[in-house]
Parts: structure tokens; sequence; C-alpha cells
DNA sequence: CGTTGAGTTGACCATCGTCAACAGGAGTGG
DNA sequence: CCACTCCTGTTGACGATGGTCAACTCAACG
């Protein structure tokens, strides 16, 4: 494969995530991610509705969903895979400010410019739609509208506890933080328990935490040392959830 | 002066906060936040609905507004002075996630449980709406509801801005930053230049920026050393606008 | 005039960042 | 097929930034 271009159209790669439901007219009735989100405040007519203005999208690996300070023209909702959102000074430094499951909505704020970039971490399926459509629609919509909100404010508090994250913990307790956050994350979509796969880089982890590459390695070879969790190719599984639930919360 | 009992009911000190106006119906169009936060998605005739929900307080320093993890019946619009609103950590420890000044609003995810405490850093003018009464109303305002989400999404983007802070700054950086931010929030508000109020202590500072107290009062006079500003007995004098500005953006 | 709490400053030290080296895997090209 | 590069992850040695502990000043208050 050649090198993917990160600032080329992302637009039409694999334009359907999965031809053999996109044709059918209960698309949305059989998505995994129907009862997650801003779906989930919709009745069944609106679902087909709401079905016209989306465009399901596989897009690969790497690929830019979304890029900071640029005009947004459409929003997103995920189905599958996970998505970086970072924000990116002018010394080149990163902060990732979240990571974005299946069940999230990317254009929250539905504000003209775009206040993070959001990129594929692996293989990612959404639904895009047009700013401007879904925005009317919302409007015709109030109890959608108040569902929006919902998920504002919810995201809101996410961001709340991570202050937390980055402003009173150590280098253990943000690495434990966020291995069990994301564990009870995953938990709600799949009931995964132990198993932690992490899709994303140490540096990715390091930017959001606010440590360097090198720190959450040597943190997270220390909590294998300890038989907190054994370190896998894909992720980690987690041996003392409780123990490492306790330093999180410190 | 008694000491405040800050665990105490905080419902009826000062009841109201100025009684010369409190009692005409002209009492929200000749408010100084009129045209700030939600209110100002108001009509006229709105404006004399509303005023029947809410009731305006003044609220001495170290007053407590919201607590953490309690049921929420109130929701509040800010009039005058300074609100803290921290999270507080098992281990005593205490980030503060936000200063709210004029015209912020507080209560802005609705749910149940309240996210964070809110106290008085100075004497505060509030209007406080019983939640109930308050989110019956916004049913029937669509506008007003899109209104208070731009809002919760203006305050999820400025979450995030300080993500970057507490994630990628230094100390310098961090202190700059808080100098800086402070200053455009309260020139939208007053046309204060200049001269920043600081009504928080350095604690609060601290407690904001994920740093000490001693950290953030060496800055400060490292700052003065270096002719960037002047600390004032009620606050600070920039002197050095620009260069503050460029040590926050780093 | 004694107490309290905020702010400042200094000395010391721990945590985490920096720099460097190396291992292993994936993709590329001879 | 193998050598090559590139990237991610890991580990070690060292040092700087910022935390800890302590002492002191000053203003407010009773």
């Amino acid at each position: 494969m050649t090198k993917l271009d990160l600032f080329g159209a992302v637009h039409d790669l694999c334009p359907v995530a999965r031809p053999d439901v996109a044709e059918s007219e209960t698309r949305c009735e059989a998505c995994g991610s129907r009862m997650q989100g801003i779906c989930s405040a919709l009745e069944l007519t609106e679902l087909s509705e709401i079905e016209h203005l989306s465009k399901p999208l596989c897009l690969p690996a790497r690929a830019a969903l979304l890029r900071e300070g640029q005009d947004r023209d459409v929003v997103y909702t995920i189905t599958a895979g996970m998505v970086r959102l970072s924000r990116t000074l002018p010394e080149g430094q990163r902060q990732i400010v979240g990571f974005a499951i299946p069940g999230d909505f990317l254009g929250l704020d539905l504000s003209r410019e775009i206040a993070f970039s959001a990129e594929a971490i692996n293989q990612v399926n959404v639904c895009r739609f047009q700013r401007r459509e879904f925005t009317e629609f919302l409007a015709r919509k109030p109890h959608l509208m108040a569902r929006l909100h919902e998920l504002t404010a919810h995201e809101l508090h996410h961001a709340q506890d991570h202050m937390v994250v980055l402003g009173v913990k150590n280098a253990d307790g943000k690495v434990a933080a966020f291995l069990i956050n994301l564990r009870d994350r995953l938990a709600k979509l799949d009931r995964v328990v132990v198993n932690v796969p992490l899709a994303m880089t140490r540096q990715d982890i390091g930017d959001y935490l606010g440590l360097t590459v090198e720190t959450v390695s040597r943190t997270m070879t220390k909590f294998a040392r300890q038989k907190l969790l054994v370190i896998t190719p894909d992720g980690v599984r987690l041996l003392d959830p409780d123990k490492l639930r306790l330093m999180a919360e410190l």
C-alpha cells in the first residue's frame, strides 16, 4: 500500500462501510450503534428520515476526519473504531483532548470553526452528515436537540474529569486512570472486562496524559512487574483492576 | 462578622441583590448581564416571563452555591463577582476546573447530579432558578435551548483549552496563560485592559493550574522582576501583555 | 497585642523529562 | 530471499523543573 496522504481529501476513501446493509432501508435499524449516542433519541420513523441525510463511510487508519481551525461542513457519528482528538500548538506540541469510540458524535458544538483535529487511529466506520442539513434536521426535532445538549454536557463532565487527571495526578495515577476509564467506556459497548485493546501508540497516550513516551512505557512495565496487568501485542490485560482503580482515584 | 458556616444553608443570605430594582418589573431589563450569557437569547417579552422564575441574590465571599455530588435543585446565572468551580478528590486534593464570571451560567448540564462545587470568591450577585421551572421554561423555548447548548459547547471548548495548559505548558506558560485568559474574559465585560484583579488566592490559582502556591508565587515575582507585570494589592497590572501572550501560547 | 491566614523566599530533593542506545516488526527494494 | 530503513517500544543514565518543608513578613481582626 502506498503511504496515505493525510492532507488529501478523505471523502471518497472506501465510501460504503458495509455495502450489504447500506442499500437496505433498514440500515440504521441494523446499526450496532443504534442505541448509542445521538441516534438513541430517535424514533424508528425518524431513523429512516435521518438515514437519507447520513452517508456511511469506512476510513483507514490515519485518515483525517476533521482539521483544527478549518471551516466545518460535516459532522460524524462513529460506529466502529477509534478516533484521536487533538490540539496542536505553534511549537508543535500536541495535546490529545480525547479518544472517540462508537456512539460518540464529532461536531457537538456545531460552530463554524473546528476546535480540534480528528484522526482515525485504526480502521473506522462513521456516518457523515452535512452540517447544514444536520442542523436543519435538529431545528425540527427539539428532543434531538435536547439529546445533543445532553451529550455535550456529558462531554464537558468528562473534560473536567480529565482536568483532574492532568492537574493533580502523578504518572502512576495518570496511566491507571487512563486504563480504567478506557476499560469502563469500552465495557459499556462490548462487555469486555479485563482485556483493554490499545490501538493508539504510547506517544498518543503520553500526549493525552501530559507525559512523555518514555514515562508511559516505564509506568506500564512497572505495572506489569507488579502483576497489575499483562502487556499484550494489542493492548493490556488487567490482572488487578480494583487496585488500578484505587491508584486512579488516588 | 461571625465566621461564615460554609456547610449551612445559603438560601437566605441577603436575599435581594439590589432592593431598589428588584421590585420593579424592569429588573432584567436593567441588568448589567442583560446581553451576556443565556439572557442574551431572550426577547423583551420573554425577559419579563423569566423574571418571575428568577430570584436575585447577593452572596458573601465563601458562600457555597453548589456542592459536588449533591442533587441539583437550582441553577444560576452570575451577574456580579467571581465563583470558583472545583472538584475534590478522596485524598483531599483539589482541582479547580474554572472561574465563573458575570454572564456565566451554573448548571449547564441540567443533570441530576452536580459535577463540581461552586463557591463565591468575593461578594457575588446571582439570579437563582428552580431547576424544574427552568427546564420547563426551556422546553417551551427552543431558541433558548439552542443558546444553552451554544454556551455548553463554548464551555467545552474552554475546557479543552485548559487541558492544553495543564498538559503541555511549564509553570511560566501556565501562569502567563492564566493571566492573559482572565484578562481577555474580563475585557469582554468591562474594558479593563491592563489591570487584572485577582480575587482568588494563590492557592486557588495553583489548584487551577496544577501547581503549588509556592510555584505560583515564585513565578509571579519572577515576572515582576522581568518587568512583565506589577503585583498590586488586589491583582496585577500587566506591563507587557504581548510578551506574556507569547509565553502563554508557547 | 496576640492570632490567623495569605504571600514570599530559601534550601533541598524527587519525579519526570531529556538524550541515547537498542530490540523487534513491517514495509521496501535490490 | 535478504538487507535495508523506518517506526514503535523499551531501558538506562543524567539533570532540570517544580514539589516539599520551613521560616519569615505583613495585614486583618478581635
